[in-house]
DNA sequence: ATACCGACCTGTCAGC
DNA sequence: TGCTGACAGGTCGGTA
């Protein structure tokens, strides 16, 4: 479910809630686990480790850690990354010792400060990683890229704009919400072969792309259902929605009633009157 | 190389 | 009150 402004909301609160707090120890549920990771591996590089940073990457939240390299003083730091995907339902929540055990709870984490990082995640698409180089995505940041570099994404590409959208090797963090809701503020039809986008049209979604996030990102991001922050709290970026999840319901600009269509297997929102 | 499609899981809701 | 099927913010691997 998270998308770049839900995974960015996770990440900021991570980092306000916990960065610089130690990490004690770490329970791991018996059930099947969302790892990447072993559970050994896992345990070995949370445990005693320093929580220096928590940011986003893409979908992902990186979380920088380091320990002492042993007991001596002098020693080597040992640096690692924690690295979390919350699929489509996973949150990662910072809570009070005594709060209650939510039924698909995966992970505890508790911090010398005496709070608890909880991960939980009911559908497990979610991961959980942990790894000693730099995490990296392999797409680009939406909210760096240039404008020529995004419009060169796009060249040659006979897949529909929404499938282009939504490739994360083209671009880290643009979900199905995201996808739809750019397409609608450019105008545009999500069923539109990338490439026969014109330069007009590629600057208006580059630039309806990057104002969308931003606005979702200081909304907390978009609770449709489940979706919650660090905090447990939910996103209001909904309430702005021009189409994801509209479909039957007037357009805001022109009352034409919403579409909704399904393009490479992900439900697909727009105006058939605004966007062309 | 590229693009669909089902699979991976659990939960919820609408309709019968 | 069930039961069934569709659908859900994401990604992967297999197949064409």
């Amino acid at each position: 479910m998270p998308e770049l402004p839900e995974v960015e909301t996770v990440a900021r609160g991570l980092q306000r809630r916990v960065a610089g707090d130690t990490i004690e120890s770490v329970w791991l549920s018996e059930k099947k686990q969302p790892l990447k990771s072993s559970t050994a591996e896992i345990v070995a590089a949370l445990e005693g480790s320093r929580i220096v940073q928590a940011r986003r990457v893409g979908k992902h939240i990186a979380i920088d850690l380091e320990k002492a390299n042993g007991s001596q003083p002098g020693m080597a730091v040992l640096h690692s990354q924690w690295i979390v995907h919350l699929g489509m339902t996973g949150s990662m929540l910072v809570t009070t010792p005594e709060a209650p055990i939510e039924k698909h709870t995966h992970l505890i984490a508790k911090m010398a400060s005496g709070k608890e990082v909880r991960f939980v995640d009911p559908r497990m698409f979610g991961k959980l990683a942990v790894t000693s180089s730099q995490f990296q995505a392999p797409g680009h940041e939406p909210l760096e890229i240039d404008f020529d570099s995004f419009a060169g994404l796009f060249r040659k590409r006979k897949t529909p704009i929404k499938s282009a959208l939504l490739n994360q090797s083209l671009l880290s963090g643009v979900g199905n919400i995201y996808a739809d809701e750019s397409l609608a503020r450019a105008g545009i039809r999500p069923k539109r072969r990338a490439a026969s986008l014109t330069h007009a049209e590629l600057k208006k979604l580059y630039i309806a792309l990057q104002k969308v996030l931003h606005d979702a990102i200081k909304a907390g991001g978009s609770s449709v259902s489940d979706y919650v922050g660090a905090d447990g709290e939910r996103g209001f970026f909904q309430i702005k929605h021009l189409v994801y999840g509209r479909e039957g319901q007037p357009c805001r600009k022109c009352k034409t009633p919403i579409k909704r269509i399904v393009i490479a297997g992900r439900s697909s929102h727009y105006c058939p009157a605004c966007q062309k």
